[in-house]
RNA sequence: GGCGCAUUCGUCUAGCGGCCAAGGACGCCGCCCUCUCAAGGCGGAAACCGCGGGUUCGAAUCCCGUAUGCGCCA
């Protein structure tokens, strides 16, 4: 492949960064990596009116938080610095007035009314639109008195009016534009920054950047691109045009689709190596097989010929499939780690119920995280619940009964009360208060009480974790220890007294 | 409206002329395991490869057209 590769992940700070860019920023990297290239991030923020306050840092974050590191830009500076392009206005004003030298751009004066009359007239017409041209022949009279009245000028590109632009694409082959269906764009706005095309050219080739990666949406503009870097005699990149991530209904991924901000998964419960193998998986394959790989898999494997050429759908459902995957594959010691700050979080985030103590006891947590692990979607949740609620019967001293759930199907509420009682006495007596001993004997009681296994465990199950639904009952007996066994039983008790026999 | 790109199970994908009456994964359904919920195991339904023409002994794979979707410009 070629000799150096070097590659840019160029965001504009315009929000939080969304998955789809993360997955470009992820495709470029990777492909640095693989080939043993420069990744570098440089910021495209020329555009004042949609800047973002703090937009720069989450782009940051989100890359640090996926372990894409950059080797040449914020912060990291380099040699190609600066690596925002508000720093970089002289360099593009610079190759503006030489293509106005060169008479390939031209001042234009026209104002947005002229420039919107011009095209609904071409609509009206079933024209193709475009810059009607009208400032290229403009005469020094004409120019003195656009000056006069105090307009200041746009700098248009002076795009060819024969033949085609065309290029090869890494990914989807050739492609070609007409250049008379191109008009002459706008590269140097009237407050003097550029506009994308003129300062994405200069940058990349000032940066010497190899290898343009981006979305596909891009394409279109490519031509343009292409135009630029023939006038000024620049050798272009090569380019490769991403599939796009799309939402359910296959328009572009947006905010109307629901959480795409690469922070916000992370706050949701999911790993960062996760985002990581499930986004290298969105418009790249290694094969008919694979799936699950580690980031040093993805690297070593990560070609451009394995990326597909049609846009893909996010699935919400898998992503969380592979995130329980994941989350099972953790040793204990690392679950537990992780979990940590999401179970802080108040309870209304949720946390556990706010009125357990933090920091939580991470001796203890780890011994409940085994009983957790298998359960859990996200690290915020089981899906059915949040963590925190999941694991609050394992910290709160008093549960709330619901009457009803301690009566099993096909039970009466003597009966429940006696198997309560039965089961009492026995877990008092128990010589071990370990899961093996709770299991052998509470079976044994079942028959003995002449309920099935189901029942009994099921009576229990509410007495000892007021829920349906928990971890596997014995070991949350023994994790819980006879003490608070004994007293929720009692509880459960106490709570059924006061229900009259129907 | 113009231009461009794309088109294999609901979804992500494998497939680069014969190995494909199309394979894997998620989801879905059923069974098993089982003290609940999960997890796991096994099995199933699910794409006539958008459609129509070619090329070829042979096409999901190559070519042309067409439809649809999406993107960009407006």
């Amino acid at each position: 492949m070629p000799v150096e590769v070097r590659v840019r992940y160029a965001p504009s700070p315009t929000g939080e960064p969304h998955l789809g860019n993360i997955r470009t920023a992820l495709f470029n990297w990777l492909f640095a990596r693989h080939w043993g290239g420069t990744f570098i991030v440089r910021i495209e923020d020329t555009d004042v009116t949609r800047k973002v306050e703090g937009a720069v840092e989450n782009n940051l974050k989100s890359l640090r938080w996926l372990g894409l590191d950059w080797d040449e830009g914020p912060e990291v500076g380099g040699s190609h610095a600066p690596y925002f392009q508000s720093e970089r206005l002289a360099l593009y004003q610079e190759v503006a007035v030489r293509l106005l030298e060169e008479g390939y751009a031209y001042r234009c004066y026209c104002s947005p009314e002229r420039l919107n009359e011009m095209r609904q007239e071409q609509q009206s017409r079933k024209q193709p639109s475009g810059y009607d041209r009208h400032c290229l022949g403009l005469s020094h009279s004409q120019v003195r008195e656009y000056e006069v009245q105090g307009i200041t000028p746009v700098v248009r590109f002076k795009m060819p009016l024969e033949g085609e632009t065309a290029f090869e694409d890494l990914v989807r082959g050739h492609v070609s534009f007409e250049n008379r269906l191109l008009d002459d764009f706008v590269m140097l706005k009237s407050d003097g920054f550029p506009t994308y095309h003129l300062a994405n050219v200069v940058d990349d080739h000032s940066m010497e950047i190899t290898h343009v990666m981006r979305a596909e949406e891009w394409l279109p503009s490519t031509p343009r691109h292409i135009q630029i870097y023939r006038v000024l005699g620049w050798e272009p990149p090569l380019f490769v045009h991403l599939p796009m991530i799309l939402g359910p209904d296959r328009s572009k991924l947006s905010k109307r689709h629901g959480a795409t901000s690469v922070l916000e998964y992370r706050d949701m419960g999911y790993l960062p190596e996760v985002v990581f193998n499930f986004l290298a998986l969105l418009g790249w394959s290694l094969d008919d097989k694979t799936e699950i790989m580690s980031r040093e898999d993805v690297i070593k494997s990560f070609t451009l010929d394995r990326i597909v050429k049609a846009g893909a759908i996010f699935s919400m459902d898998k992503f969380t499939w592979m995130n329980g995957h994941y989350i099972r594959q953790l040793s204990t010691q690392e679950l537990t780690k992780r979990l940590l700050p999401f179970l802080e979080r108040p309870y209304g985030k949720g946390g556990l119920p706010d009125q357990i103590q933090r920091p939580i006891d991470t001796g203890y947590l780890n011994k409940l995280v085994p009983l957790l692990q298998e359960r859990l979607k996200t690290l915020a949740s089981t899906g059915e619940m949040n963590t925190g609620e999941m694991i609050s019967p394992f910290f709160l001293d008093k549960l709330d009964y619901d009457v009803k759930l301690l009566v099993q199907k096909e039970m009466d509420i003597t009966g429940a009360r006696s198997a309560l009682e039965e089961s009492l006495r026995l877990l008092e007596i128990l010589p071990d208060f370990n899961a093996q001993m709770l299991e052998e004997k509470l079976r044994a009681l079942s028959q003995v009480l002449g309920l099935n296994t189901r029942q009994l465990f099921g009576i229990l199950r509410v007495a000892i974790t007021g829920r349906t639904a928990a971890p596997p009952l014995f070991q949350t007996m023994e994790t819980l220890d006879r003490e608070r066994c004994v007293m929720r039983i009692k509880a459960a008790l106490e709570s059924l007294r006061h229900v009259p026999v129907l």
